[in-house]
DNA sequence: CTCAATTAGTTGTCATGACAACTATATATG
DNA sequence: CATATATAGTTGTCATGACAACTAATTGAG
């Protein structure tokens, strides 16, 4: 496939692509003041009532101090709060303002047209083995480490 | 192919998948000192001679502040030398030292093993697939870019 | 030749993410 | 019940990466 240097490293070339995409994704997301990690952890708050923070950090892949703090700025800019758990005195619910629901609502339509930007290249057909072999090496890894 | 959330979008997916495999490699780099993105800049430099810094950062995917820093961490560490380019004296020679080139030699095995370690739930077809897929969206986003 | 624009590299700031240490609360085991 | 262990969350430190501002050197247009 002559493929020079790192390039036939999946890492290597899996941190290229998701930092190109990450990038484009932030630019469009600009003038709403989110960025692109900010808007997946209001995206998956936005949509379920009743998740306690670890919760919420595991649906968007984020370990406990990187939720911390993305949750504390998405708390400074109004679109979630911290709710106490009565049930469980460790636990802090998170639930999206209106406002952060009106943010998803508005931005999600320029997730969709990033996504479809950046897949143009690609039919649907390859798009989705592309997702599948994703997640497959995903999930892979997942049960490597547990 | 029922995908909650944002499994269906590849920039959320990538980063997953890229988090998880970096920090597998990161596990097995841990007994040499050495980063996965300081592996990659020192693989580079230590493949090929007379490369300016400006040209190390590009093949090894890194902007101008990341290419300093990282090479700042390499100097440290003894695994490459900065070297004044007398022809043009806004440019910096990157040579990967004894010690740099053996330090590669020794880990390239373990980056190849993790490497087969992850992708071991694919065919070798499907490897190639999700390799050629990867770069084709890589590079079709940074035409969008230029 | 001169001045503007470009190029190479550095530095500062911030967000993300990994890791470890920590507090506080809850659960399990004796 | 009492203590050990596990869980939820926070804080500190560091590396990476994006961005902007900056210096110094080179190139190009007049």
């Amino acid at each position: 496939m002559s493929r020079e240097g790192l390039e036939g490293s999946l890492g290597f070339t899996t941190g290229l692509v998701y930092r190109r995409m990450s990038n484009r994704l932030m630019q469009r997301l600009k003038p709403y003041d989110i960025t692109p990690e900010q808007w997946s952890v209001l995206y998956y708050a936005s949509r379920s009532e009743g998740q306690i923070q670890r919760e919420l950090g595991e649906r968007a892949g984020k370990d406990k101090p990187t939720t911390t703090r993305i949750v504390d700025h998405l708390v400074r800019k109004g679109w979630v709060v911290r709710r106490p758990d009565h049930a469980d005195r460790r636990a802090i619910f998170i639930e999206a303002t209106a406002e952060g629901r009106r943010l998803i609502d508005e931005t999600a339509p320029i997730e969709a047209a990033v996504l479809s930007e950046v897949t143009a290249c690609l039919t649907s057909e390859e798009n989705e083995t592309l997702l599948d072999l994703l997640h497959r090496v995903g999930k892979h890894i997942d049960q490597l480490k547990g």
